[in-house]
DNA sequence: AATTAATCTAACCAAAAAGTAAGTACCCTA
DNA sequence: TAGGGTACTTACTTTTTGGTTAGATTAATT
């Protein structure tokens, strides 16, 4: 009779979760993806729908996802400025993501 | 015609993503349910399965989860101690989330 | 001529989260 | 009697994150 090990796999640099996290893993990034959704919003009405963020914070995590390639920007070269952000195909893809968040939240936390 | 006003609901506290990100939003949170998953585990196995975690860190989350009772602790009076963590039913719920998680990472990431 | 509007930047400081390192407890084995 | 195993705990430091304030832009409005 052998003793039983439980093999214990380490996660490292490639543990999925861990990629996701990377990106997702800020204090607003779902959220903003979120209220971005499949709809086109401009900065002010994100700044809108999620009233506690800073502009400083909002601007810096836009610009992430835009680095990142889940967001894409348009300005339009109007005074005063318009500037639209949309989801990529890629930033579509974290939806369902966000959904289960949505559907965890509302059966068992709110 | 009326010019057209885009609705904005701005989200509070009842949103439920937010209500989410409020205990799966930590750094190493999700990763340690994702480890522990539909098993048991214990201290030390968690602790080799994220070699990267510190301790400090490990048993804080561990202690939040409990507290928030996404994870049940079965402490052995036993020495050398033996403590055994597993996700609770509402633990278990998390699951789908940290599926939707390890499939984005998959397909788009790693 | 001053004000307003919308989007963004930069500098600076405060707070929160996370990391580090050491120590505690207890019995067993060598 | 020294060291090893397991699960913590504490005090301290660093890093990350977030907040505040001020300012740039420039055409149209007051």
């Amino acid at each position: 009779m052998t003793k039983k090990v439980k093999e214990i796999i380490p996660c490292d640099d490639s543990c999925p979760v861990k990629a996701t996290l990377k990106i997702l893993g800020g204090k607003w990034t779902l959220l903003i993806l979120f209220q971005i959704n499949d709809d086109v919003m401009r900065y002010g009405e994100l700044k809108r729908a999620i009233p506690e963020i800073s502009e400083k914070m909002l601007i810096q995590e836009l610009n992430m996802l835009v680095e990142k390639k889940l967001v894409s920007k348009k300005a339009y070269p109007e005074i005063p400025p318009r500037v639209e952000y949309r989801l990529t195909d890629l930033g579509l893809k974290t939806l369902p993501i966000i959904a289960t968040f949505v559907e965890f939240g509302q059966e068992n936390l709110v």
